[in-house]
DNA sequence: GCATAAAAATGAACGATGTTCAAGATGTAA
DNA sequence: TTACATCTTGAACATCGTTCATTTTTATGC
């Protein structure tokens, strides 16, 4: 019975993931401790350390979990139809209110910096590519003649742009606005990318 | 002569924030330490607290400098016609430019957070208030019916979207992008925001 | 069951950090 | 020059992430 080692270690690494999402959300990444998340899970300090090699890695996890409430929440707000002004602005608007109801952890997925010259290791990486799934196939069907990468690329442009509107309000740095105002904000710029984002011309000149 | 003292203070105050500057602008945000600025300012440690209350004082002021140059450069890409559409794609593009060129000077403006319920200060605030500036004028030409405050958030939803673009393919989560392409996408959103985003109609109703 | 070895959990200790403050250095004014 | 006020200094402190020798727990062989 080597499983009740493993068992003993998952459960620790649960316990040490769950109370660093509750301390996320409390006080915010800048909070984080690795001696408060210890005392919560029920662990010596040490023990952390024996689950992730550092508190960037426990992180990781916890924005991993978030991600994955994200991408319940946005699939819970598909519309059926599967028209491109439809998706865009349920998703938006989704968007925005998981923002605004895990703003703490929602915050922390960009906040986060690994160390100088550290990568973020890939499977964190490709657990955000929901994202451009959920925006590439009615964005396919009204670019007919561009290329997978193309498309994948212009969704990640029209999540970024909803994102950015987002981002800026919830961090405070301009001048406040009205969760209300923030909403027809958001619903005019999903409505404004649905319709107008067709793919650009590549040979048309940028101006120098 | 008390003005000798006011003249040594300045002076510490401009080399600890060139100091940091230099630091951040090679190391990022995050590895900038109290003890590194005070050498390359040629202070001693103690000094940085004479000046500044903590260090989020001085990078408060380390960004300060960097909207002013950010300020320059964007007021020097503003084409003289005025048209909306000439203005947002120059706007953006010189943006864009200016956020590859100061790299983690131009992060360090969107990283940095006020500790626990530290709000950021009035006048550095104030400081971003040039963006809307340069945004809202050929804005209100093509909004004749909106009220300066619609206009001064439709202008904030312009620069967050195009931000949004450029903050996350710099910050690399998602799959990389080539300079080129970003361009293309900054390039078709800009234009996208100048033709697009007429004053939504306030009665329409938002998808719940 | 018991003894023994292997593995894991523990928390004191380490190095690095931001910040403070008593002591010394420097500037001001008579 | 002297006496006082002010500023400058860097050792000391509190707190952080991380390590690792020690202790405790678990697995194995008889």
């Amino acid at each position: 019975m080597t499983e009740k080692r493993r068992e003993k270690k998952a459960d620790l690494k649960a316990r040490l993931i769950t109370a660093g999402t509750a301390l996320v959300a409390e006080q915010g990444l800048k909070g984080l401790r690795a001696r408060d998340i210890a005392e919560r899970a029920g662990s010596a300090l040490g023990g952390l350390y024996t689950v992730f090699d550092d508190l960037d890695g426990l992180v990781l996890h916890i924005n991993s979990g978030t991600l994955k409430r994200l991408e319940t929440a946005l699939n819970a707000a598909l519309p059926p139809s599967g028209d491109i002004e439809e998706t865009f602005l349920s998703l938006s608007l989704a968007y925005l209110r998981f923002a605004l109801a895990e703003r703490n952890l929602w915050s922390a997925l960009f906040e986060h910096r690994m160390p100088e010259g550290v990568a973020v290791p890939e499977w964190h990486l490709a657990e955000h590519a929901f994202l451009i799934g959920l925006i590439a196939p009615p964005l396919a069907r009204q670019m007919p003649d561009a290329s997978a990468d193309d498309i994948a690329i212009r969704a990640r442009t029209v999540f970024s742009a909803v994102h950015g509107v987002i981002a800026i309000s919830l961090e405070g740095r301009f001048v406040g606005i009205t969760p209300a105002l923030l909403e027809r904000e958001v619903a005019a710029l999903a409505r404004l990318l649905a319709t107008g984002l067709q793919k650009e011309p590549p040979s048309r000149p940028l101006v120098s």
